[in-house]
Formats: structure tokens, sequence, C-alpha cells
DNA sequence: AGAATGCTTCGATGGAGACCTAACTATGCG
DNA sequence: CGCATAGTTAGGTCTCCATCGAAGCATTCT
């Protein structure tokens, strides 16, 4: 029997796979809120929220109310190294991933994350957009640029509207390690893929498939 | 819902007391029996033995089989690595600790982790070798400098030999939250240190002490 | 004020796993 | 061989906690 810095409680807390997943989330930096946090968990908000208060208790969280939003970040670079170092060994022992099903191949190139697009087609997208001056990013920021208007009202989405989310917000993609876009104008992006027929959602999944005309059209509008 | 290394598992293996004390005696570097890991874990042997079958096909642990004797111990650095990171957030958020027992003390000042030497000691002497240049250190990473081979050899030490694990490492310490020295110059350190009876590690503890010639003469070879 | 949204608390349920005793296997010793 | 020590396996109990639906606060929008 030993004393000492109580090591189980701590990692008892990550040993849970929904709060595995969350603190897993937060690892991007960006604090998010307790519903994200449920998607990304996959659990309920009732389930999350008990997991969240548990982590809080745990020192491993800070909160930051803003409104009826609470947003949920890392406590410090502390937890973020000792979630490395976990993950390092994970990595190193891991079951090493069975071959990745056809699911996990189509999760990679698009997913829904939240309420917008998430993989490898919504990191292009970001990056085209950036590119071509239509936003404008600065670290995790990302703004809005001189065009953006006139370039999103032609494709039907009205970019002025004064909503109480950010326009634009960076968001972590865990398969690329990359940015995409998130925010209420990558909500309305989806919004507009999904209502286009550009693409379909898979069933029971986040999995985001496009049919060959709707990728031709994505890539007309947004990687050109 | 996420998927990448499976991060909860690996956490929840720490997660249980029982298995977290093993966990925490092995980082004295030394492997242990079953026997004497149910004694440190405060369980029956059956209890340990389960345990110990977990932990060894999570992969924290190796085995090997003397006799009727099983010894287990750490499955190498980077577990180890992920110990000491876990043991500092618990240490940064934890119980505050009433009040720190004469042998926490004696860990404070100086005790080994896992191979090398850890404590107010093995951040003092770190500091030292990157004020002489001995060592060159840049954020986390750490080289050897110009005079490293010849200081080194001149006390018995040689730093070119080529092992797997990299020469020079940085730990994070938990008690004095800043670095120390890891990879093998560090255990080849320790390893002099103990062989020079400059100082012996205390029973049944991770604490590692001095006597009064011993830190004298450590402190001449590395303080200085 | 009333409706809508974001989140937490309550209460009940089910399942996972930590634990021990007892029985079994393996190695070493006389 | 027969006994002792080291360790694992089997079987069964019990506690803990992750989970969800429903209801309760809190904040903001209209």
């Amino acid at each position: 029997m030993r004393e000492g810095p109580d090591i189980a409680r701590i990692a008892s807390l990550v040993g849970d796979p929904a709060r595995a997943n969350m603190l897993n989330a937060l690892m991007g930096g960006t604090a998010l809120t307790a519903s994200e946090l449920a998607l990304e968990a996959g659990v309920s908000l009732p389930t999350a929220s008990s997991h969240l208060s548990k982590l809080m208790e745990g020192g491993l969280l800070t909160l930051a109310s803003q409104g009826r939003h609470r947003y949920y970040g890392l406590a410090g670079p502390q937890v973020a190294g000792m979630i490395e170092a976990i993950t390092g060994v994970a990595e190193a022992v891991g079951p090493k991933r069975v071959r990745p099903g056809p699911r996990d191949g189509a999760m990679r190139v698009a997913r829904v994350c939240y309420d917008h697009l998430a993989g490898e087609q919504a990191v292009a997208m970001l990056d085209r957009l950036v590119a071509r001056d239509i936003l404008l990013r600065n670290e995790n920021e990302i703004r809005l640029g001189p065009s953006a208007t006139s370039h999103f009202s032609a494709i039907g989405i009205d970019v002025d509207a004064k909503p109480r989310r950010p326009v634009c917000r960076a968001c972590l993609d865990w398969s690329v390690r990359r940015s995409h876009l998130a925010g209420t104008l990558g909500a309305a992006i989806l919004d507009k893929i999904l209502a286009e027929k550009w693409a379909r959602r898979e069933k029971d999944s986040r999995a985001v498939v496009f049919s060959p005309p709707g990728k031709q059209a994505f890539e007309r509008v947004f990687l050109m």
C-alpha cells in the first residue's frame, strides 16, 4: 500500500471511453460546449454533463460560462501533456488497427462534425477558401475576406446575418490533423451540400458520401 | 464518436488503485514478483495475478520467468514517462497533501524514476550541465554538447555507444515541475551514483538518500 | 411575458469488473 | 516421491458507475 499523488483517480477519469473521447476532442485546443462534447463522445446530454462535472472535479477541465453556453477546455498544458503521453503508449502497444473498414475510409474523406463538414474534403475546402482570400486565416482565428459576402450570396448563403454563434471557427480534424471550417458558415455549407443532394449521410454514422456528380459540383464551387 | 489509439483502454488500466500501486512500485526500476506486487497493492495473490495479466495484455509490463519466480517490470521508458505525466497531473490537482512526511521530503530531493534520477538534485544537475554547455537544450530536446564525450568519459561514462534509446531525453519532474535528464545518459549517471555509493536507495521506496561525502562528490562532479 | 435553447439534476436500471475462497498447476527441495 | 512454495484458473458475490428518460433551472430571443 502506498501513498503519494492519487494517480489512479486521474487515470480512471481518462479511462472511460466517453470521457476519453471528450478529452481527445479538446486536445484541439478550442473549448467546446457540452452539447458538442456529448456528440463527440456519442452519449446523451445528461450523461455528458455527468462526465463533465467529474472531469471538472478532477481538475482536468476549465469552464468558461458565456451566456447560456458553457465552454469546456483542457485545464492546461500539463493535462494536455499527460493525454499526449497516454496516447503515445496507446499508439505503441495499440491493437494495431485492424484493416480499416469501408466506413472508416468514408469517414476520413467526409463526415459530419456536429453541424458542419469534416474530413479531407473539408480541410481541402478551407485551404482553398483561404488561398482565394475569400476567408482570412490567422492561426486559429478565421474571418471573412472582402469578397466573402458576394461569393457566398451567389450560392445562396447569407454571411451577414448576425447570429449568436461565430460565423467562422477553426475545428481541428482528427483524421487529417489540420483544421476545417466550423461556425455558422460551416453549418450553412453543410446544409447546402445536403440540400443540393450533392451528398447524403450514411445511416447511423457520421460519414458523408458524395455522389459522383455531387462531388463535381462541390469541387466546382469550393475547390476551384 | 472517435477512433484513433485506444487511450481509454490504457488509462483505465492505470485507473484501478491496485494496478496503480503496482505500477508505482515498478517505477523504482527493479522488476518485482507477483507476491511482492500483491503486497504493494494490498490485494490477495489471485487478485494481483488477475491485474498483472491485464497489464501484460495491455502491453504495459514485461515478464521474465526465472524458475518458479516471475518477475514483472515496466515495459519501457515510454510507459514510465506516461506514469510520470499522470503523477504530475495528480500532484498538481491533487488533494494537496496535508503535511508532507519525512519520506516525502527525501522523495522530493532525489528519487529513482524508472532507471534515472529525479527530484531537485536531478533538476539542478540538468540545469548545470546545460549551463556549462556540456548538454545543449532546446525546448524538450536535449543533445550532447561538444565537450560531452570527454567530460563523461572522464568519469567513466561512454556516451558514444549507439543504443536504440535516445541518449538524452527530458523528463518532466512532478515535484519540481521542471525537467530532469532521462535517456541512457540519465540511466548511466544513476548507475554511477549507486556504484560509487554516493547514495543508497531507501528500502521499499523510490527515495534516494545521499551520504554527506557522497553528496559532496556528486556536487563536485555534476554541480560545479 | 412566453417560447426556445442549453445544460444540469433526479431516479432507476443494467452491466462490467474487482474481489475473495477454493481448487489446480508448476517448480524446487529433501 | 512427497511436501512446500509460487503462481494461475474457476466460480460466485457484490459494489460501483455509465447510461438514459424525464423533469427542472437558467439564459436569451421575440
